[in-house]
DNA sequence: CCGATTAATACTCATATTGAGTATTAATCT
DNA sequence: AGATTAATACTCAATATGAGTATTAATCGG
């Protein structure tokens, strides 16, 4: 048995309507981490109270990750295992971002960031990203064509699979998979940090350690989750319009959705209800109110739901 | 930061045409376990190393399950954690099971045993379980029974959900929540070990620590996986007919499988190919040899692979 | 050599799900 | 009044799924 430094790492994900947002500390470049306390009672639970007590947001959905294992510390130095958690959290009752650290009360300065920031290409919905994609696989491209010839089939191979490009189609979940293969391609500047800001807008931001990764992590487990539990919903405040709903699962997944082919199955999921009430924020036809039927989830407690993401044209 | 004990934790799963088995130690009352030494490279590689090395098995597939925490210790001894892995390996190329403990050369005695020794109820498809089951559904009325009334209700619920009773149908992916259930309701017998061995065909093999429980989340996670990735061809042999494929489905998930269906899917999928030899060990009309297309998996990363279980009549 | 056994294989059929589309209606905003 | 915003109502074809029946091809035990 030997003894290795834990911390906690948490990724706390909100929407607040327009795009979803992760907790972060010291100007965007880490995410919330703490020590693994002895007085904790159960990893999860202690986790759930040490969120709540400091961000002031109720978590509604908290799952574990990932377990990582730095590479090779400096020898004499512990080894750093870090124990990283997906938090699910509503927009609305939380408290001002500063000093939200859940581990450390006088922590920096938190603040909730767009995770498209971090990943700019992740985001295949938003057609003003497109140009940084493509110089981004500009770069990518340039980089294969470095490496020795007869690595170019298997490296043009994987670009494709894992981007969607010449015939395959972009997958949504594959966010970790892209992320290492620009981290292998040098293209993500974790590693030399000196220059951050520059090209942001097509590497993405940078993050300590690998909280970029876990980052990657998080946004790949919940993209595929969203297809077979309602953990959609717990980002959702108490009423919601359908259509608020889609823009939710289509600001997540990064891609659109076919409306009448989804009210369509989130109608027949029966997992909301009208509330009777309408919302005309919009400007348009008013669009009915729902909540979400948490009482029909605890029945069923493996309910199907998935949701109908559009195809690759 | 804290330093914590961390130890790895391993399911080793193989499938030899009769039920699946697990690498086991101590007389199967403990998973191989070992300590996460400072001077391994990445979690993952270090455990595919050891395991290969130890146990002389190729693994196939390997992945985190997840990450547990043991209760508080007592006090002045420091905090254990366990990192536990799946791991699926081809029958025929180990060692003797003697000895097998990839993480200690001098270790106690190892064996391969029938997963279905420590969870007995999870067998469906097998009629001589059924009796056993029944008692163990008999023993859980009992103690809902001694519960205080106003929690009937809701015990009762959550027993129909997790064992399919009362209109609900049998999830065969809710191991974990079952061993759970069973777990509150005292009829597990981990915490009083002195009472080893008496129904184990009604309760199961116990196990020291979390072991069992540990196992439990392997099962859950192998179950589910099947689904919608092709692993199950990491627990077979090179060469295999449909049938040999069908009954490790079968056995993994604990249920039947229709036969025709089950063809046709696995058919269209591609992922399989003739080897244009035929088998007639059964004694009946021969069998075709097939072999799985690695090539193919590696092309599309994510293939859906669903596998048609039957549903509950 | 015959019939039981074992398994592969070939079809059918109804139902459900999915992806994609058109058309219409109901409100608000300028 | 007309543009805008969104909800709603349908249709249609293509697949996927669950459950069957019937037939064929081999071995084995006597």
């Amino acid at each position: 048995m030997s003894l290795v430094q834990t911390e906690l790492v948490a990724v706390l994900v909100v929407f607040n309507g327009d795009t979803p947002r992760v907790l972060t500390l010291e100007d965007g470049r880490s995410l919330p981490n703490g020590p693994l306390r002895t007085d904790d009672r159960s990893l999860q639970a202690s986790l759930r109270a040490a969120v709540e007590r400091q961000t002031g947001v109720a978590v509604g959905h908290l799952e574990q990750l990932y377990t990582f294992a730095d590479h090779l510390p400096a020898d004499g130095e512990p080894r750093r295992v870090a124990i990283s958690y997906l938090a699910l959290t509503r927009v609305g009752a939380e408290r001002p971002a500063e000093h939200a650290n859940p581990f450390d009360e006088a922590g920096s300065p938190a603040a909730w960031r767009d995770w498209y920031d971090y990943f700019p290409w992740e985001d295949q919905a938003c057609p003003r990203a497109a140009p940084a994609v493509g110089a981004l696989l500009q770069r990518l491209d340039d980089w294969i064509t470095r490496q020795s010839p007869e690595r170019w089939e298997e490296l043009r191979q994987r670009r494709d699979q894992v981007f969607g490009l010449n015939g395959e189609s972009w997958n949504d979940e594959l966010v970790l998979q892209r992320y290492e293969l620009l981290y292998e391609a040098g293209l993500v500047p974790e590693a030399q940090m000196a220059d951050i800001g520059g090209d942001a807008c097509v590497t993405g931001l940078a993050m300590r350690h690998d909280h970029r990764r876990i980052l990657a992590t998080a946004i790949a487990r919940l993209r595929a989750k969203i297809r077979y539990r309602p953990v959609i919903y717990e980002l959702m405040p108490d009423q919601f319009t359908l259509f608020a709903l889609q823009q939710a699962v289509e600001r997540v997944a990064g891609r659109h959705v076919h409306k009448q082919n989804f009210r369509r199955q989130v109608a027949h999921q029966g997992l909301i209800e009208e509330t009777g009430d309408e919302s005309r924020e919009a400007g348009g036809r008013p669009a009915r109110l729902y909540r979400f039927r948490r009482s029909v989830v605890m029945e069923r407690v493996v309910a199907g739901s998935k949701l109908p993401i559009v195809r690759a044209r």
